[in-house]
RNA sequence: GGCGACGUGGCCAAGUGGUUAAGGCGGGGGUCUGCAAAACCCCUAUCAGCGGUUCGAAUCCGCUCGUCGCCUCCA
């Protein structure tokens, strides 16, 4: 198994230290709600774990919250509410956008907040091996005295101080230092240390959580293209320089960014799509085989035609597991050469889109089997089994809950169907089928042309009539 | 200014030296069906441009054009 490293620039053979395999992906600011570049990420790295355990590997998968950062210290301002109630907030809202998409828990999310002692005693250990010196209430990095600072973004201090847009701070020894501690401001959260009351700045948590979580080295460490200069790079920074071991992470993987247009998505930039407005109109299944469909390192562009397309797609898939219509035949269909196919397609860095392809043969293959009545339940098994190492449930009741589901409403319906006019479509289908034994087609197309009309597609099939939302 | 990525059919998107250039969506034709829907079958590309390397390139090299990302907060 292959994938690629950031660090190296090239691919490699996955090769971890040992079992557990030890996963960190940086996780959000929980200052607003999670737009679909979020979405992209964690679905990414959900995928990655997935097929980490189809492999064989058992994973312990830690993502953090930062829940102290400036952006949200002034949102809770503006909103006149504790900094961590705003956190709170929005981190209840990123699990129930993360469930919705069907990505898996990871085993422990560390808060910035709760981890302030350790923290504290990663700036000591930089501080004490001489890599970190305090001034005016703050604390900085001194990058100068990291031999192997930029490694991981592939630059170097003079190139990076040649762009126009690098301030010197005045109490810096060098514009590149980045700050470990900032001093305590009037009204903001702050914590005693030996440096003054203060917060963190802006990386170090991620190095003290992901190292007592994980360990001084991680196998893989994971987040946005965008995470890898400066904040993954300042990561390295501390955590090597700190332990006086390398490499933190042996692997580096770095999802590519969605764009809006011809922008990336980001909050700052405000050109967003939330997960939830998505979601009100496209299956996660569909997000997610449109987000898989591409290769996870490049740039992904949305748009709503894709999104549709998508979900036309899913419908594929869920299609090819209906049940047999007809009693089988000794022959069996054998679904190895295309899980061999994705499997292949996986393990040479996380090829999903071949992988998909290979998905959608064997849906075809089931489908034409299907007609020939052969015996088709172990290839539909390989089918959901490896759709599920994807993410990806194809539930067939999906498409009846698409459509005039509020998003308020989202999660209790997700469970348990469309809602009131699930037994009125039902009754209508029952009158249509006694209308049909009758040859009464007028009226039975009748039926069926003013709920096409209202959304509701009807399939007749030798094993009766099924309906799905348009 | 520095570093990097990308440009494949109507749209999305794999493929990075050699049989017929994956797959999805869309479109056209057909089979099945009371008619539909779904499914199945057939058709729908020579890879931004120019030059070079090679027996052979979408795939390697150079240049041109275009787009994007990072260098500041960001998944």
């Amino acid at each position: 198994m292959k994938l690629w490293n950031t660090l190296s620039g090239q691919k490699e053979e996955f090769r971890p230290q040992g079992d557990p395999v030890l996963m960190y992906v940086c996780g959000v600011t929980p200052y607003d709600e999670s737009h679909i570049g979020h979405a992209m990420s964690y679905i990414v790295f959900d995928v990655i774990r997935r097929y980490l355990e189809f492999k064989g590997y058992n994973v312990r998968y830690v993502q953090n919250f930062t829940d102290i950062d400036d952006k949200l210290i002034n949102r809770a301002r503006q909103a006149g509410i504790p900094v961590l109630d705003l956190a709170d907030r929005f981190i209840g809202r990123y699990f129930d956008d993360m469930d919705a998409l069907n990505v898996r828990r990871a085993e422990v999310y560390p808060r910035v907040s709760q981890e302030i002692p350790g923290i504290i005693d990663l700036i000591s250990k930089l501080e004490q091996r001489g890599y970190a010196y305090p001034t005016g209430g703050d604390v900085y990095f001194r990058v100068q005295r990291d031999e192997d600072y930029g490694k991981l973004s592939h630059r170097t201090l003079e190139g990076m101080q040649a762009g126009a847009r690098v301030e010197v701070g005045e109490l810096k020894e060098d514009p590149m230092d980045f700050v470990l501690w900032k001093g305590a401001k009037p009204g903001e959260p702050q914590w005693e240390s030996p440096w003054g009351p203060g917060r963190p700045g802006w990386h170090i948590e991620c190095s003290a959580m992901a190292m007592r979580y994980l360990g001084p080295k991680l196998d893989i460490h994971g987040g946005g293209h965008d995470l890898i200069f400066p904040h993954h790079e300042n990561e390295i920074a501390q955590s090597e320089c700190a332990t006086g071991e390398a490499p933190f992470a042996r692997y580096w993987l770095h999802n590519g960014l969605l764009r809006l247009g011809e922008e990336k998505m980001s909050k700052s930039l405000g050109n967003l799509v939330t997960i939830d407005q998505v979601l009100t109109s496209h299956s996660a299944d569909a997000l997610r085989l449109f987000v898989l469909s591409s290769h996870y390192r490049g740039p992904l562009t949305y748009n709503d035609e894709a999104l549709d397309a998508a979900d036309k797609g899913a419908d594929r898939l869920r299609e090819a597991l209906r049940p047999a219509d007809r009693p089988a035949g000794v022959e069996r269909l054998d679904p190895a050469s295309q899980r061999q196919r994705f499997i292949d397609a996986m393990d040479d860095d996380f090829n999903s889109a071949q992988a998909v392809a290979a998905l959608f043969d064997l849906a075809r293959d089931i489908n034409r089997a299907r007609e020939r009545a052969l015996y088709l339940t172990a290839a539909q098994d390989t089918l959901r089994e490896l759709a599920g190492v994807l993410g990806m449930t194809l539930d067939p009741q999906v498409r009846r809950q698409l459509g005039g589901v509020q998003p308020a409403a989202r999660g209790s319906l997700s469970r348990n169907g469309a809602g009131d006019a699930e037994p009125f479509i039902d009754l209508l289908i029952e009158l249509r089928s006694n209308l049909r034994v009758k040859k009464e087609f007028a009226l039975a197309d009748a039926i069926r042309v003013g709920l096409t009309e209202r959304g509701v597609t009807l399939e007749d099939s030798a094993a009766g009539t099924t309906w799905k939302r348009k």
